[in-house]
DNA sequence: GCGATCAGCT
DNA sequence: CACAGCTGATCGC
C-alpha cells in the first residue's frame, strides 16, 4: 500500500495520487492510477470546493484513468477539472500561485506502468531537475531501455529523484514469474478443464480492484470466449477489453463476485449464481490470483499451485519483484531513490532510520564528468529461468498480445552481444541515496526508540531493510543536470463525455453440489509455503516449461492461431437481463490515442493501459 | 448522519 | 507470504 505522503521534494506544488491534509494546497494534481491507495482525499468535499474557486488546478491522468475515475458516481465532479494526458508525449503545464500570480512551467510525460489499465509513471522535468514518479508499476527487466522519452537522444535522461514503488524491493522478491509465464501455467490449467464438458467451469477469484483485465482477455483470446464479469460499463470505451468480457453468464471462464462468493462455491454455484440450462450440476474450479515470488538462488518452480480438491493459487503480481526494481534503477541511475511503500513487516520508524542515513551520506564525493550509459538495448527477458521457458521462441511466431490496449514497441536494435552487463544477481543499486518520501506521524517520527531484535514491526525473516538500503556510490553515478531536449506541446483542457450505461446484475439458480472427479493427473494438498524446492511434489501441478516440446518449441501455436483467427464476434451470446452492451461507436475517442502505440512485438510487455 | 479510522477478512 | 478493497464497529463532529 502506498504511504506516499502526495508530495516531492523538487516540485511541492503538485500533489500525485493523495489529495487530503497539504495536498488540499497543490497547484495541480496527478493521479497515477485508479487504485483506492492512490486516491486518498479524491472524493473529499474540500477539494470539491477548492476546485469550484479556481481556474487553473487540474487533474492530470491517462484517458483511460480519467474513464475509470469518472465512471465511478463519487468522482464525477472531476469531470471538467480533469485533463487526460496522451502516453509518451510531453505536455507542458503552468503550475500558478493563484494568490500572487506567479507561474512555473513544469513538463510532465506520461510513461506506461503496467499496473493496471491506465496507471502511468510520471517524468517531470523542469528547473529544479527530471524526476520520475513511479506510481505503482509492473515492468520486466529491460523495459526503461525501450521507453523513449527515458531518454534524450542515445543517452539517458540524467534523473533527481525516482518516487519508487518498493512494494517488492526486498531481495525475498527477487524474482517474480513474467506475465507471459504466468499466463502460460494459469492458460494450461484452464484449458484442461474446460475442455472436458461444457458442464467444467473456471472460476477466477479475483479482488475488486482494476488490474485483472490482460488476464481476462488473453484467456478469452486463448479460449476464444468472453470472462463473466459482474459489469462492463467501466470498459464502454475501451473496446479492446470490451470484447473478451461479458454478462452473459453461459460461458465457461468466470470472474464475477459477490460478496459471499465463498458460500456461493461451497454449494457449487458461481457467485453469479448460474447453472446449466440443462439442471446438470457445474464443475466448478476457482483459481485465486496471488503473488508468488521466489528468492534469487531458489530455482523457480512452478506457477500454479493446487490448494485444494478444485482450488488453485495462480502467479499473479500488480508489481515489480526485487530484481525488476533493481533493474529499472540500475538503468536509470537516479541521484536519489524515495520508497514509496513501507515495506513489509517494516514500521515507519525504520523507514525514518533509513532517511537518516541517506542524509548523512548525501553529500559524499562523487566522481565528476563520468557519463551517463548510452543507451543499450537489452533482452526483455533475462532471468534464467525466463530463458529456459523461452528458449526457442524465435522459432514460433510470435505469440498473441498479452497486454490490454497498449505495448512498449521495441525502438531500438536487438542486444549487442556481451556490451550492457546484466544486474549481478549479488549487487546492490549503485549510485542511489534512499530518502523518506512517506508520511509519518508526529509519534512515530521520534526515531529514538530502537526497535533492536525483538520489535514487533519486524514480523520477517531475512535480510534487514537497511541492508539493502543503504547508499552506496559507485564511480559511473552523475550528479549533473542536463537539459533535456523535447518536443512539447501545452495543455489545452479536453473534455471527454462519459455517457454512462448502467449494468444490472441478476439472479439465480440452484446446482446440486457436485464437484468430484478432477480428471489432471493432479493431487490435492494444502500445503501453503513456497520457496521450498524440495517439498512441492504433493503441491505442484504444472510445470512452467509443460507446453514446450523437447526441441524448446512452444506447442499451441496453431491453436492460437485459430483462436486468433476469431473474434468475439463469431458469438452471439445474450447479454444478462437487463444489461446493455456499450455500442463501439459510444468508443474509441480514448483509443484512437491509445492505439497508435499498439504495434506488435514478439515479446509483448503487458503494459495495461 | 457523515466521515475517518481500524480490525477483520479475503 | 502480499495485494486492494470491502464490511462493520467505533469515535468524533
Amino acid at each position: 500500500m502506498s504511504s506516499f505522503a502526495g508530495r516531492m521534494k523538487e516540485y511541492p506544488t503538485i500533489s500525485l495520487d493523495r489529495f487530503d491534509r497539504e495536498n488540499l494546497h497543490a497547484q495541480a494534481y496527478f493521479l497515477s492510477h485508479c487504485h483506492k491507495d492512490h486516491m486518498k482525499g479524491l472524493k473529499g468535499p474540500l477539494l470539491k470546493r477548492k476546485l469550484q474557486f479556481s481556474r487553473t488546478v487540474r487533474l492530470y491522468c491517462s484517458f483511460v484513468t480519467k474513464e475509470l475515475l469518472l465512471n465511478n458516481p463519487k468522482y464525477a465532479f472531476w469531470e471538467e477539472y480533469t485533463v487526460p494526458l496522451e502516453l509518451e508525449s510531453p505536455t507542458q503545464i503552468s503550475l500558478v500561485d493563484e494568490a500572487s500570480g506567479e507561474k512555473q512551467e513544469i513538463v510532465v510525460t506520461l510513461l506506461p506502468a503496467g499496473h493496471c489499465p491506465g496507471s502511468v509513471m510520471f517524468l517531470f522535468e523542469g528547473c529544479h531537475g527530471n524526476v520520475l514518479y513511479t506510481g505503482d508499476f509492473r515492468l520486466a527487466v529491460g523495459d526503461a531501455s525501450r521507453m523513449e522519452q527515458l531518454h534524450s537522444g542515445s543517452r539517458v535522461k540524467d534523473i533527481q529523484s525516482v518516487y519508487l514503488d518498493s512494494t517488492f524491493y526486498d531481495p525475498r522478491f527477487y524474482q517474480i514469474p513474467s506475465r507471459e509465464v504466468c499466463l502460460r501455467g494459469i492458460a494450461e490449467l484452464i484449458g484442461n478443464w474446460i475442455s472436458q464438458s461444457r458442464y467444467h467451469v473456471v472460476w477466477l477469484n479475483c479482488k475488486a480492484a482494476y488490474g485483472y483485465e490482460y488476464l481476462f482477455t488473453n484467456l478469452g483470446e486463448e479460449f476464444s470466449t468472453q470472462v463473466h464479469v459482474n459489469s462492463l460499463n467501466m470498459f464502454k470505451k475501451m473496446p479492446e477489453i470490451l470484447s473478451y468480457v461479458t454478462t452473459d453468464r453461459r460461458c465457461q471462464i468466470h470472474a464475477c463476485r459477490h460478496p459471499k462468493d465463498e458460500e456461493f462455491l461451497q454449494g457449487n454455484r458461481l457467485p453469479c449464481g448460474s447453472t446449466a440450462a440443462d439442471g446438470t450440476p457445474l464443475r466448478i474450479i476457482s483459481i485465486k490470483p496471488s503473488t508468488m515470488w521466489f528468492g534469487e538462488r531458489t530455482k523457480k518452480t512452478n506457477v500454479v499451485i493446487k490448494t485444494g480438491a478444485s482450488s488453485y493459487r495462480a502467479c499473479f503480481s500488480f508489481h515489480s519483484s526485487y530484481s525488476e526494481i533493481k533493474d529499472f534503477l540500475s538503468y536509470l541511475q537516479p541521484v536519489n531513490i524515495l520508497p514509496s511503500v513501507v515495506p513489509i513487516g517494516r514500521s515507519l520508524t525504520e523507514v525514518t532510520h533509513i532517511r537518516k542515513r541517506s542524509d548523512e551520506t548525501m553529500f559524499i564525493y562523487k566522481p565528476l564528468g563520468v557519463l551517463k550509459r548510452s543507451r543499450v538495448q537489452r533482452p526483455s527477458n533475462n532471468s534464467e529461468s525466463d530463458n529456459e521457458l523461452f528458449e526457442g521462441l524465435d522459432l514460433v511466431p510470435p505469440r498473441k498480445k498479452i497486454s490490454m490496449n497498449q505495448e512498449l514497441t521495441e525502438r531500438v536494435a536487438p542486444p549487442v552481444a556481451g556490451e550492457e552487463p546484466q544486474v549481478a544477481s549479488d549487487m546492490q543499486p549503485v549510485g542511489l541515496n534512499f530518502m523518506d518520501c512517506t508520511e509519518s506521524n508526529g509519534e512515530e517520527e521520534d526515531d529514538n526508540e530502537e526497535e533492536e531484535g525483538q520489535g514487533d514491526t519486524v514480523k520477517n525473516k531475512g535480510p534487514k531493510w537497511e541492508d539493502f538500503f543503504t547508499p552506496e556510490v559507485l564511480s559511473d553515478s552523475q550528479n549533473s543536470q542536463s537539459q533535456s531536449c523535447c518536443s512539447v506541446r501545452s495543455t489545452s483542457p479536453s473534455r471527454a463525455t462519459g455517457s454512462q450505461t448502467p449494468e444490472l446484475f441478476s439472479e439465480e439458480e440452484e446446482t446440486p453440489d457436485n464437484n468430484k472427479g478432477f480428471s489432471l493427473s493432479l493431487s490435492a494438498s494444502n500445503h501453503s509455503s513456497q520457496n521450498l524446492d524440495s517439498h512441492l511434489d504433493d503441491t505442484l501441478i504444472l510445470h512452467q516449461d509443460q507446453n514446450q516440446t523437447s526441441d524448446g518449441v512452444t506447442l499451441q501455436s496453431e491453436q492460437e492461431q485459430l483462436s486468433a483467427s476469431q473474434t468475439s464476434s463469431d458469438f452471439d451470446i445474450p447479454s444478462t437481463p437487463e444489461s446493455k452492451a456499450p455500442q463501439t461507436a459510444d468508443l474509441l475517442h480514448l483509443y484512437r490515442n491509445c492505439n497508435k502505440s499498439l504495434l506488435s512485438t514478439k515479446r509483448s510487455l503487458l503494459v495495461n493501459t
